[in-house]
DNA sequence: GTCTATACGCCGATAGAC
DNA sequence: GTCTATCGGCGTATAGAC
């Protein structure tokens, strides 16, 4: 038997990097509020789904409600941001929306606050309510503006950007649920973004 | 005081004509799970909403599930038979479209499967979701053929007619929580109605 | 900080009177 | 057919040991 002094000296590498439990709660619970919604997650799924106990849970997140409004504005805080960043970039804007839909195809996060708010509706007070849907209408925002930008070009014909832009999000949603039912892999997601914006693009582009 | 007899023979006329009780119900768990979701909705919820208590429920129907179904598969025959009435009717296209889109907005029942479904997964039997997922691609193909019809004519561009049933249930989807936001009458669903189809039809059209 | 144990209410479902 | 009453379980939330 090896001598416990033979060990290196110093802290072990660890096998993974340890992520903190609050964040590692967040992150659970974000997941399972968005695949299965507010009413039919348990605080003992996001407490088995982050390994850790409920009690932990509530250690750090008071209440089930207060969970659920931290999970989703961090998503779409993350979303807007990624959003923000791929629209800013440069070259068309045709290929930059394509872009950001292969991306957002590619990761199971919705962004559709009507889906995720469904059926919580009674258990959130009012100003949690307006606060996610504030946070909706910014990530509009954002790619209404991308719009606008080209609209003031004259390389878009006028329409209402934030009706575009609204329009953008559900067939993004419908592309999601498409690729669900494909199960497909990177060639899916490739033909559907190209689908949408296709659709998307011929009916705002000007003739 | 009046005699008893002084009352004229015969049944008395009804204030309002009773829809059969198990009609009743079937329809009050509808507007409850199309509003909230499965997850959401309680059996005392329904019975509240149908006027009647929660054992009367589980008299017609055995248990939630059951209900849920039921309830979600009539909503969806209904709206498919009138989806198919108005597409069949004579007239462009386009012009169908629309006032399918008008008529849908116009009352609140969503057609989205994956809406519907949300949170459901766990509790319904494969078989039920198998069921529904068929009624949802039943719907799907009725838009669908319409949009084929119009393609062997030459007066659509050869597109996914499939996929752009599905890109149109999903921008009502989106036509719907824009009419809830505005909180609108009938002048706002003819101009969503008419954002809506004007986006799709450019994306569909031949150039 | 994380655990076990538990209080307590709500919900699905049933029994049995009327 | 419809009611009241109730059972058992799950779910939120908390107390208190470690």
């Amino acid at each position: 038997m090896r001598n416990a002094r033979s060990r290196r000296p110093g802290r072990p590498p660890q096998v993974e990097i340890d992520e903190p439990t609050a964040e590692k709660i967040l992150r659970a619970a974000a997941e399972c509020f968005m695949d299965q919604g507010f009413a039919a997650v348990s605080m003992d799924d996001v407490a088995e789904r982050a390994d850790v106990t409920k009690a932990v849970v509530y250690y750090y997140y008071g209440s089930k409600t207060e969970l659920f409004q931290r999970a989703m504005m961090a998503v779409m805080r993350a979303s807007r941001e990624r959003t923000q960043a791929i629209l800013r970039e440069h070259g068309p804007l045709r290929e930059r929306l394509q872009k950001l839909t292969r991306t957002r195809l590619a990761i199971p996060a919705t962004l559709d606050m009507n889906h995720i708010l469904r059926g919580s509706q009674r258990a959130l007070r009012q100003d949690q309510l307006d606060e996610m849907h504030r946070a909706e209408e910014q990530l509009v925002e954002v790619i209404a503006q991308a719009l606008h930008a080209e609209m003031a070009e004259g390389r878009l014909r006028p329409v209402d950007a934030v009706f575009v832009a609204r329009s953008y999000l559900a067939l993004l949603g419908m592309g999601q649920a498409e690729l669900r039912r494909r199960g497909g892999g990177q060639a899916a997601i490739d033909e559907i973004a190209a689908d949408i914006v296709d659709l998307l693009w011929r009916g705002i582009e000007p003739r």
